[in-house]
DNA sequence: CCATACTATGCGTTTACACGAATAGTTCAA
DNA sequence: TTGAACTATTCGTGTAAACGCATAGTATGG
């Protein structure tokens, strides 16, 4: 089943194709949380360290420690030892290309989204 | 109001900036589910009607309805009248250019994507 | 080699949201 | 206007995952 146009986005693959789609959801869902996005544009801003970051999100040590190990295995950040810390960078240029893209996409339709309350809440995960 | 360049990318407007989180994260949110990204790349290869939409997802037209409402709230889709029927297909050219980006992301991160564990597994969100 | 940052992992709790099933509303043809 | 097709909403259920707190593990410096 070829299913193409608007340049190669179809997998033609079957197989290939259901991977690709888990993969890529869970690749975006890293982004999906406020505290995930907030600490990766903290960082696309220089590089971090731990510290910095926990300060930042304002949230505790332990749950930025995942946080940051979720956006490095995802390829979003990587870390770097430095001394006794790790400090975090981005280091494909295109995370700061889908970041914009998805900033400009979504500030235009700001209002929309607002009053999307049908599925997505965007509001934190769980808790409080 | 253009926000470009990876310069940018600070707000550096406090209360903006917590609105734009949230905003941009509920944008990410819609593509982290499967389903909704399978709809998404559906209708990116051509217009399609709800009807295509529910067999191609193989879920029941309930659950397709609100997830291409969600897409449309989103801004990734709009829908257009054709007599009884509804018809989706991608307005904005950027929205393929996100969903070719990020795939080439996951793509060359599949492997750590895989193994992360930490959080988001990807998974259907609820239910089986 | 030990003490001390710094970082990561359990555990329990709470909330978001994806699903199916049932049902209610729309829109068009006759 | 009535009926048929199409689309949207409601309800209940169950799993994913975000949080804080407590604690375990590591890497570095003395």
């Amino acid at each position: 089943m070829p299913r193409s146009t608007t340049a190669d986005l179809t997998v033609s693959g079957g197989e290939t194709a259901c991977m690709h789609l888990d993969t890529t959801a869970k690749f975006f869902r890293a982004l999906s949380d406020p505290t995930r996005l907030k600490l990766l544009e903290f960082i696309l801003a220089g590089e971090r360290t731990s510290a910095d970051c926990v300060e930042h999100a304002g949230i505790s040590q332990p749950r930025v420690s995942i946080h940051l190990s979720c956006l490095a295995d995802c390829g979003y950040v990587v870390a770097r030892r430095d001394g006794k810390k790790l400090r975090y960078s981005v280091g494909d240029p295109r995370v700061a290309d889908l970041v914009m893209l998805a900033r400009s996409l979504a500030a235009d339709n700001a209002a929309a989204l607002e009053c999307c309350t049908r599925i997505p809440t965007g509001e934190n995960g769980g808790q409080r």
